[in-house]
DNA sequence: GTATGATTCAAACGCTCGTTTAAATGCAGT
DNA sequence: ACTGCATTTAAACGAGCGTTTGAATCATAC
């Protein structure tokens, strides 16, 4: 085992090059499919520096969450932070909301030049492959800034029940989580997809908002008002 | 090899314990974290008798999706067809168009008596699961229920681009896949869930038909109308 | 320049993987 | 009862897996 986690250290570039090897291999062929021999080949290093580095496969692929979940979540607070505090505690608009929680992982999904875009089809395709041991952590990562925003949504959106609140921000998640891991699972479905990707982030949004502000389904208009 | 794919032979309840385990564990586990020993034990069968039947453990994934599938389009198209029968040249509604292609696969995923649940979430996770051999099968599995189903849209929707509905149908598609398949990661995330599980699709339909009948994003709204 | 401790390295460990083999078994039709 | 063929069985195959080992190498402080 290193010392310590200090990047200005001898080995830290040779960890550094290993999480970016197996960021990408992770999201290209899931934790099964990829093997310690293909992560340490695609970082130039030798076989047994991920386990002297990270103790086990397991402890890498976690620690490749950590670090862009960490980034991630940070970033919504922040926008949640900056955003009531700019409000003089007034109640957010819906469209503010999702900003908030969706702009980031967006932002990070369009970057493709530091990783960001790798990371987030990682995510995306974790969120269905239960890997016991990740999804506990996940939901330790992720336990603040589903309840901050939840609360600010109940807030923003004092007509729809709670409990419909949660389940479209859940619609949402697998909306967002989709267009950004599976583009080109739909350019197989459709074929022509020379589309501008820069417009994924407005077009996403609108859908997202007339999703959520939707009206009530029928079944539940006569027992709602929770 | 057996002679045929005949259901009334000797090894036919063989083939189809095979198929009805390794779906369930393919869902649990991934087609990589599922092995060939946990397949034939689960099925109360010999090892050797997967690559017998099916010749190899890709061949088996792709026959588990095969006979599934093909139900599931089957009913997608034959409700179109009985809706543009009755609906006399006039365009459908949205909500029939999605009804149509969003009813089944949501009562197959209610099904949990003869494994329906356990294929949509094997499904859910294999569009986030970039398997080569799998791709290129769902492309040509799915082709013709997309291509009816997006014309239908077009006539459904006469105001918005016809490339903004593309788009739209990815986002729902990713929230139906995503509220099928990941239901418990929601779960683990919030907490509370003790929610009528029947609910579901009025709720998801609801939130489908705002996203889909939503204002136009405002960078296409100048160069809209394709 | 030598001691010290972190890091890298080649090699090997035991184990499980998907697949193949050849013999045993079951089950017609005659 | 016997033949022919589909199916099942137990055993083994080579390959790749994650991890461990102990020695070689490197950087730094004296």
């Amino acid at each position: 085992m290193p010392q310590i986690a200090d990047d200005s250290r001898a080995g830290a570039d040779t960890a550094a090059r290993i999480l970016d090897a197996s960021e990408w291999l992770f999201a290209e062929h899931g934790f099964e499919g990829t093997s310690m021999r293909m992560i340490t080949t695609r970082a130039a290093v030798n076989l047994a520096s991920v386990n002297y580095h990270f103790g086990s496969k397991e402890a890498l692929f976690q620690e490749v969450f950590r670090r862009r979940l960490a980034e991630l979540n940070r970033l919504r607070l922040e926008a949640l932070n900056r955003m009531e505090a700019e409000s003089d505690g007034t109640a957010l608009k819906p469209s503010q909301v999702l900003e908030g929680f969706f702009g980031p992982p967006l932002e990070m999904a369009a970057d493709t030049e530091h990783g960001g875009h790798t990371f987030m089809r990682l995510l995306g395709r974790t969120y269905t492959e239960p890997a016991e041991f990740v999804r506990k952590f996940m939901a330790i990562e992720y336990a603040e800034v589903v309840e901050r925003y939840t609360v600010a949504l109940y807030a923003a959106l004092p007509d729809v029940p709670k409990a419909e609140i949660v389940w479209r921000l859940h619609f949402m998640m697998g909306a967002v989580s989709y267009a950004i891991s599976g583009i080109d699972a739909l350019a197989l479905l459709t074929g022509h997809f020379d589309d501008d990707p820069a417009l994924l982030k407005p077009r996403l949004t609108a859908f997202l908002l007339g999703g959520l502000r939707a009206p009530l389904p029928e079944p539940l208009k006569v027992s709602a008002g929770k």
